[in-house]
DNA sequence: GAAATCTACGAAAACCCTTTCGAAAAGGTA
DNA sequence: TACCTTTTCGAAAGGGTTTTCGTAGATTTC
């Protein structure tokens, strides 16, 4: 960028000059609006293209009252949950052009209220808030000029809406097909017991067992959501409870670590004991020995409709509120059903 | 969000008539420009904030000339490198009052075409491109308004300012760091040799071991950049090659998969076999067994240097030209030196 | 008391675009 | 020729803010 001159842009006064009509004229040949030769629009585009004119969007929205952005708060950037969340939402932006203000809280409240400021003032659209669990996480408020979604964490306001995953049918799910894979002594290791994800897949796993008569096998074990914490959980699971044939993880780290403490003891996966993860991740989950079964939560269609619960908003339309939980979805893998 | 009152925004007018005063004072008032009494000041101010006035960026834009925005053109948000170099830029904008325009292309040419035109046209005052392999990509031009810098994959016009990590210092270090160990029989296993990536950390490996006279164990191994191909790859390099001592591997993912086949080998890491990663990818190396050593590209301080170029660039700073290599570091763990 | 100096404020231009409405030109009809 | 219709274009307003410059009033100086 050595000669990036800071000459000034180019106008559709530029535009209109140049091709000798009025600014009025110009802007109508370039938009199909009113009435303009076919002539003169021909005339207007070509010189438009050859100083390659962009309208100031600036310019436009102050008119329209529209800026054609959104919002994206997130509070934590990093985490594994966000990015497919912003690739469905960007890509449901994407199409109908509209572009996207990226702002990263850190899990900041102060930040969170400073980068909220900073949208307002640029006119969002709408606002899509991004949090890094499924716990409830404090309202902006209601009190907003712009339509605001929360995806992921859900608002603590019923007021609000709210898209999140279903832990609970997750949990559940993952019980139903370890079920119907015949297992029925299954025991549940997850993370940090503080998350509501972790209370609901629980909860979601024990009422498909209450529904077919079983419970867990000991205790549901909680630590952290690391391979380090699936190790040491499963050897002692395996110690403690020989006998069991399947292990629900509260997630695929988890699971990646009990499917290594189960070949250490001579278990053989699946056929002496299944394992079924969460999340999905797929580079954990498709390079795990054997490739490990998991639920995928969805985040990019959860992106995605948030996006588009924002659009509808902005048109007009009533979009709801309350916190609304989003199905989730098996994929099977060698980890539960052994490969023909 | 059921009752967002589409109410038109409160304007500077409002205020000022709500105050008794004209725009232009309320104006000064507001932004510490100009004379006015020091009861005025307060009265204006303590209207804007019961109004909770926002000045509307976009009208303040269009007088300005900058926007404070900047376009961050990605083109694969999906990649494990972006979020660091994403953070690293939000978080240097952040500090400055600077907003981000995202945008992902999907690694389409065209789809990059239609947002560099969206960001032209919303005015952004700089854009950072990043790629997601350091090899390198077309240039957006030099014909462009506003300055653009690359961050990752470095652009193919040594006119552009390239901000790439060194994968030759890189290699270099890895095996630096094995010699520096003791070990001598060194191979190495990477993933798509058709990645930049690959072939210059390979170049600089051979380079270090060729300063201690020494040459790499059997031939460099490519393939995938998979935790499969880790352990295939580790599996016949040990029965080709039972001597060797180390194994440099080009990601992490890859010498997770050497490690698993190491230990299914009965071989002992790292007293009996060193193994070196790539990417520092915190999730993979510390929940392996040994933890992993491996080699961090300071992706988030790239982003960082990214991020303040432009603002350098914006300020009508001349920030240079070509490709410029980001030095790399080595974080120590276990899979290389035993704890004490 | 007049002149000079400050102080505090307001009017208006500028930024770039869209849209409305009126006017001019061109063509057709009696 | 006088009148009407259709087509094509331009003048001007409007959007919200910042900034420049002028002015009215207050204060000081001789």
């Amino acid at each position: 960028m050595s000669d990036a001159t800071a000459a000034r842009a180019v106008t559709l006064g530029d535009v209109a000059a140049r091709a000798g009509v009025s600014i009025s004229t110009a802007s109508k040949a370039l938009n199909d609006r009113g009435d303009v030769s076919a002539a003169t629009r021909a005339k207007v585009r070509a010189i438009a293209d050859e100083l390659s004119f962009t309208p100031n969007a600036m310019a436009r929205g102050l008119l329209a009252g529209r800026t054609g952005t959104v919002g994206l708060l997130t509070s934590d950037l990093e985490g594994r949950f966000m990015l497919p969340i912003l690739m469905g939402a960007e890509d449901a932006f994407g199409a109908g052009r509209i572009n996207v203000f990226l702002c990263d809280a850190r899990g900041d409240a102060i930040r969170e209220q400073h980068h909220l400021k900073e949208l307002l003032s640029r006119r969002v659209d709408g606002i899509i808030v991004v949090g890094r669990q499924t716990d409830p996480r404090p309202s902006l408020g209601q009190e907003l000029p712009v339509p605001v979604v929360y995806a992921y964490a859900p608002s603590d306001d019923p007021r609000d809406l709210s898209l999140t995953p279903d832990n609970y049918a997750g949990g559940r799910l993952a019980i139903e097909h370890l079920l119907a894979c015949g297992r029925r002594r299954i025991a549940h290791v997850s993370g940090d017991p503080a998350y509501a994800a972790a209370q609901d897949r629980l909860a979601g796993a024990r009422a498909a067992l209450g529904e077919a008569g079983l419970e867990l096998v000991g205790e549901p074990m909680f630590s952290e959501w690391t391979e380090h914490w699936g190790r040491d959980a499963a050897a002692m699971l395996l110690q403690r409870h020989p006998d069991i044939d399947a292990v629900f993880c509260g997630s695929d780290q988890i699971a990646r670590g009990v499917l290594d403490s189960a070949r250490d003891l001579g278990r053989t996966v699946p056929d002496d004991l299944a394992v079924i993860g969460y999340d999905n991740w797929e580079v954990l989950a498709t390079n795990a020995r054997p490739e490990l079964t998991s639920i995928d939560a969805n985040l990019q269609q959860l992106g995605r409709q948030a996006a588009l619960r924002v659009f509808d908003a902005i048109d007009g339309i009533d979009i709801g509120e309350g916190a609304h939980h989003l199905p989730v979805r098996l994929v099977i893998r060698g980890s539960t059903i052994a490969r023909r």
